[in-house]
DNA sequence: GTTTGTCTACGAAAACAATCGTAGATCATG
DNA sequence: CATGATCTACGATTGTTTTCGTAGACAAAC
């Protein structure tokens, strides 16, 4: 019942609505149209297929409904994250990290940042 | 031209042909088999697409032809990271690898690993 | 109160992905 | 060499996602 699959359309709606809170179509749509170039009613209607699909709630009680992400971002970070470890990184979740890491060279700030994190862990798993 | 988008049936294939270096479509499907019901001649039609789209290579010297990855798996694994650092952490690689590292917990073993990849990492940059 | 603009609803088209059936070529084997 | 197995090519079908046009409701402005 859960586990609809989120396309990148979808996917563009829901980053607005968690940036910005809940908004309108139409101000979800000005701000696609700043990359993308499509039609209102586009937008109107993937958000419609979302609200059917419960990606979104929206508050219908005035005219201009107002839609609101209807599952948190960090859900769907683990989501997401949860996918191309089993797609791509079979299934280790630290060699994801591993590759992030050597892909993405982090500053030493956030080295020391990650090395406290993993401390964390560690005492946690005593 | 480049950033052909690559679909989840897709990447199935290519993950058998990372595995297993270049087979011929019967040794794809054979695998594909195992946890999919479908027909032979969807498995090929798919790596036809593929070889015209430039994903994969084939030799079509033996009636057999042999088909191999044309991008490398590290390569598609930093792709895919990219793609969600870009759409779902704000560009922070960082964050990805902190909500990784919080959503599966490593074992004290793992952590020892990243720890040193950490460190090697320091050293670097110095 | 009529015109103009903005909203939703909805159906249909277009684009894309996945599936399969059939045909024709080639090969292996009795 | 005839039969059956296996291969590619290709068109047709189905399913899903994205796109848009049109219609009707409502509001604001003239």
């Amino acid at each position: 019942m859960f586990n609809k699959k989120i396309t990148d359309s979808e996917l563009e709606i829901l980053q607005i609505l968690w940036e910005k809170g809940p908004c309108s179509v139409r101000t979800v749509h000005e701000v696609i149209c700043e990359t993308k170039q499509t039609g209102y009613t586009t937008t109107l209607k993937l958000m419609q297929i979302m609200f059917e699909k419960q990606l979104l709630i929206r508050d219908d009680s005035s005219r201009t409904h107002i839609y609101t992400a209807a599952i948190s971002k960090e859900k769907s970070q683990k989501q997401a994250l949860s996918k191309i470890i089993d797609s791509m990184f079979k299934g280790s979740p630290t060699s994801l990290v591993m590759q992030a890491l050597g892909d993405y060279k982090p500053s030493e700030q956030e080295i020391v940042e990650i090395k406290a994190y993993l401390d964390n862990l560690q005492k946690d798993n005593r």
